[in-house]
DNA sequence: GCAAAAGTGTTAATTCTACACCCATGG
DNA sequence: CCATGGGTGTAGAATTAACACTTTTGC
């Protein structure tokens, strides 16, 4: 007889929508399969993202997130970033907005968790550039930052970290988003982790 | 036939004895067992320490450190705090110092993990009650970091900045360690895990 | 010339770091 | 009176937070 416990794999998928930060939950629940033997986790991870996004798995920025058990139950959750502009258009009413999530929803205090560790770690490291172009302009960056932390931030203050960490590079290319000045576009030096530089 | 992997629960047990950091390393490897059906991983991991150690559980702080797998095992490993005066003396020779483990312990890598979290832990929250007794003095408290920073810190700065954090309380009473002036004792407004404030 | 977003500097407050001497006690 | 660890303050550096106006562009 099989004393284990049912393993799966679930995924918290974040993304970046007009200056909110959308989770994706089909049907309402966090993506999540079965655990198969001989396949490595982060393996049958990304194999789950890919199945229930319906886009190929890149460099976007994926960790471990908790394992939870419950029950005869084990959860290994995951996370992931994915830059909006990615989004297969038929599954859009699928993201949720992280910030007005309902309390009632299965998965609440897990995405909320997720949604924690998530903030703490853009302080440290330069994991934003999942959610943007390969070169992007400042007020994406902010913007990203703000739908992230859920608060406005200074524009001033912003750029000078930034520029400070030591993780952004210019290109020398401007660009244009509305009716207005040009602004000068960046690109991460880094498109993998990396924690920000300690004096 | 089962296609679950083999599930098993490790734990990472520290202690600090005389300002070194040390770590539970019965056999030279990590306690460890397999996970049951119908018991919370919790529970397991509780069993297991006290299966171990030979001591009952009690508030020591204790948290999921991640979740591992290779081949086809997955583990679940937890780190324990342990106070020192706690730990029967026949397992002494188990405690190894956690600043020179060899490279080659096949634990080395989640053991050096362990370690950063701890380390980063220690700065925003109270946890290292677990490691000292109902009260103690500052010099004792200070011994507890510098054993788990693994570096020096400057008695004045250390305290300003403790006495600022509002986790501890003083008691009034008095402690004489070795041949000298008499210490003020302190314990810790709550013991169990509370995160600094941030004005 | 107007609307819209880009870009830029200074000041005050706070936090961090480095650093050295006197104090209380027991023997 | 001596050895031992306990206890304390200050100044400079670095970091953070608050805050408003000018620039460039398309229309």
């Amino acid at each position: 007889m099989n004393t284990d416990k049912k393993l799966q794999i679930k995924l918290v998928i974040f993304t970046v929508i007009r200056g909110k930060l959308k989770i994706f939950l089909p049907e309402k629940v966090l993506p999540s399969t079965a655990i198969v033997k001989e396949k490595p986790l982060d393996k049958i991870a990304r194999s789950l993202f890919e199945a229930t996004v319906c886009i190929p798995f890149k460099d976007y920025y994926f960790e471990q997130l908790y394992t939870f058990s419950q029950h005869k139950e084990v959860a290994i959750v995951y996370y992931l970033l994915l830059p909006h502009y990615l989004i297969p258009q038929k599954s859009i009413k699928a993201w949720y907005d992280g910030q007005k999530l309902s309390k009632t929803l299965t998965d609440f205090s897990t995405i909320k968790y997720a949604i924690q560790r998530l903030q703490w770690k853009i302080e440290y490291t330069n994991i934003v550039y999942s959610f943007l172009p390969k070169t992007f302009v400042f007020s994406q960056l902010q913007t990203v930052y703000e739908a992230i932390l859920g608060k406005g931030l200074d524009k001033r203050n912003f750029r000078k970290k930034m520029l400070s960490l030591n993780i952004l590079k210019p290109t020398g290319r401007m660009k244009r988003l509305g009716p207005s000045r040009p602004a000068e576009m960046f690109s991460f030096k880094m498109r993998r982790l990396t924690y920000v530089e300690i004096l």
